[in-house]
DNA sequence: CGCGTAGTTGCGCAAATGCGGGGATCATCT
DNA sequence: AGATGATCCCCGCATTTGCGCAACTACGCG
């Protein structure tokens, strides 16, 4: 059934529309086709098991598994997978770390569509293929470095509307402990205070809303 | 070149591989039929006025003008032209708002495909389609009121990580008068403090980040 | 092994926040 | 005309925040 001379694309999104859109797209093109789709991080690995696509473009922000950690189960069991990450937004640390976890391309979902033609042939010919906008992005967050796994947790107590006492009792810490993670946080973000320093956060992915 | 016995159907949303999904959608369907797209609130009005459809599927959240300013703009040129609200998250606070100015259906934007076509062809019938779901958020967010422009603009404010004081000097006001407003909004979205008000504030759409 | 670094924990103090009052003007609706 | 709600202003005071200074632990690296 399947050309082997085509490139075999797997489409992970838990948009089915924009799955088909997607679709649409690639099997236009003569050298491509689709050859599976998922809705989430658990059905990409069984799809990716079943199919063996040659490129796999991935949303990174789905219900059940995420697509980073869908990333990493995938490698893990077939090293030479190749991916194209694929989101919404920008300044997501998640693209950071897509990146670092062997992304090879990267598409903001509202591309013009021959970019996503491009940019599966330019990965499939093994090379990479970062929009310098997001090369930019990946140089500044390199430098910065993230919050600890303790940090993140004061954030999120934080973002709960809590006050440092309630996030100290929570975390069976000392009320001026939880005030010294939030004042690196604020340091780390570059946030004026807790407030901004939760929507920094929440931008950047570092916490789920 | 246009069938007079289809459903003419004009799509708006920012993401062209979505546009593209749904127009494949809709134009496997007998008798229904894409005669537009635009990819923001701008380019809608100007569709409309062009091709006149008989439905129109609106995303919320776009660049430029946004699908609720959209709307509003293309109803009072054209009273009776049709809306379904498309949206990627529930909770949206816009979605009350969209459907107080008019919109016949909603869809989450992570439908399964037949749902769509359902709606389409249900809202042309004259009727409405609201999911149970989105009915229940109705019924709870018709009961709070919701913030004042000024209230809007404050909590802005202090989403970007300011003092009440730096508030108010960009504003104008004093202080205790921001102070005041804060306390407001604290009580109308039931927030604990400033930074849980954000966090409220960007889930259900009333501050954009 | 010693040494630096990063993470975590702690205390005291000045500044900001949140809360409980008070009152004013203006537009809108009844 | 009266009521209602949005906006604006003011005060005092308890609580919370944010910051500077400091210590302890764990870990890697020369």
């Amino acid at each position: 059934m399947t050309d082997n001379n085509k490139i075999k694309v797997l489409i992970v999104d838990d948009h089915p529309l924009m799955r088909s859109g997607i679709a649409g797209e690639v099997n236009e093109q003569a050298d491509m086709q689709v050859v599976g789709e998922a809705a989430d991080g658990n059905e990409a690995l069984l799809a990716y098991r079943a199919h063996r696509p040659d490129i796999t473009l991935m949303d990174l922000r789905m219900p059940n598994l995420n697509g980073l950690d869908a990333m990493l189960a995938i490698k893990k069991e077939f090293p030479d997978s190749r991916f194209i990450v694929l989101t919404t937004v920008a300044g997501d640390i998640q693209v950071v770390r897509a990146f670092e976890a062997g992304a090879r391309g990267y598409l903001l979902k509202n591309l013009v569509r021959t970019e996503l033609i491009d940019t599966i042939r330019i990965v499939h010919a093994g090379k990479k293929r970062v929009p310098t906008e997001i090369a930019q992005l990946l140089a500044e967050h390199f430098t910065e470095d993230d919050l600890t796994q303790r940090e993140v947790e004061i954030l999120r107590g934080v973002a709960r509307g809590n006050s440092n006492k309630i996030v100290a009792d929570q975390l069976n810490i000392s009320e001026n402990t939880v005030k010294n993670h939030v004042k690196s946080i604020l340091s780390k973000l570059g946030a004026n205070d807790r407030t901004h320093a939760v929507v920094i956060g929440l931008q950047r992915g570092i916490i789920e809303s």
